[in-house]
DNA sequence: TATCAGTTTAGAACGATTCTAATGTATTGA
DNA sequence: TCAATACATTAGAATCGTTCTAAACTGATA
């Protein structure tokens, strides 16, 4: 698509073969949740032979600009989100899955920040049975 | 400590010479996150010489009975909370530390789980400036 | 106090991720 | 258009936290 490669070049990358093909599938409108794992396969299902070490890179890459979210679910892999807008999710950890909480949440009775030390961001993590 | 050795005891768990050092620490009752590379730091400097295999295995017996929390916090490492009541953190990325909040947090327009899922627990991560 | 199940340990194995360095490709500017 | 070159991709090695293995050890029991 001509978008994506103007949509990359903005972002100063050069749109190559696999970051169009990456990006493509990311940024198709559809919010997702990805592991390098699960893209790769994905990726491997639409018959798109990119190694390992190139979806690495590009999905670092897609972060450092701002592109991806980077979420800290579990100790065992590293997610990515492509709503990069805050929100919260669900989390079952039987399904592996992620779901986003797009609505407005509040947080009442947050103490005071540590001295010196202000909020960033609040996650939310509701954990789903099992 | 008598204790200890009876509170292992108690999780059915031999007192071993290991498990009383690291239960002695872990419990002494100021409520601690660590990792398993940061216990094995405090027990070096105890000169008690228990190797990594052992604090991994201690560490682990004492989640499954209960005595700990796991913490997702990043992708780089497992820490573990003495702290095994419900509460929230916060967390400078910076400083890599985590603090307890222990006061009570209410999250409100929280939106329904999936079907035929139930919400299990919310955790709240309150992450500060860097 | 001998037996034995449970524990500790060094070191190997593992799995996700990062690094390396050789090859390939998009961009540039003449 | 076509070098030249800066940036990307890749296979495979390396890394790092964690888990596994199997041999030596130790607490509990009878």
């Amino acid at each position: 698509m001509k978008d994506i490669k103007h949509f990359l070049r903005q972002n100063s990358l050069r749109p190559t073969k696999q970051r169009v093909i990456i990006a493509n599938y990311l940024f198709d409108g559809v919010n997702k949740h990805v592991t390098a794992e699960t893209l790769s396969n994905k990726l491997l299902k639409m018959k798109a032979g990119i190694s390992l070490a190139t979806i690495y890179n590009t999905l670092h890459d897609f972060y450092e600009r701002g592109l991806l979210k980077k979420l800290m679910i579990n100790s065992e892999r590293i997610y990515f989100d492509t709503n990069t807008e805050h929100h919260h999710h669900f989390y079952s950890k039987k399904d592996q899955k992620l779901i986003d909480i797009n609505v407005d949440m509040k947080v009442s009775g947050l103490p005071k920040p540590p001295k010196n030390k202000k909020i960033n961001k609040i996650e939310v993590l509701v954990h789903l049975d099992n």
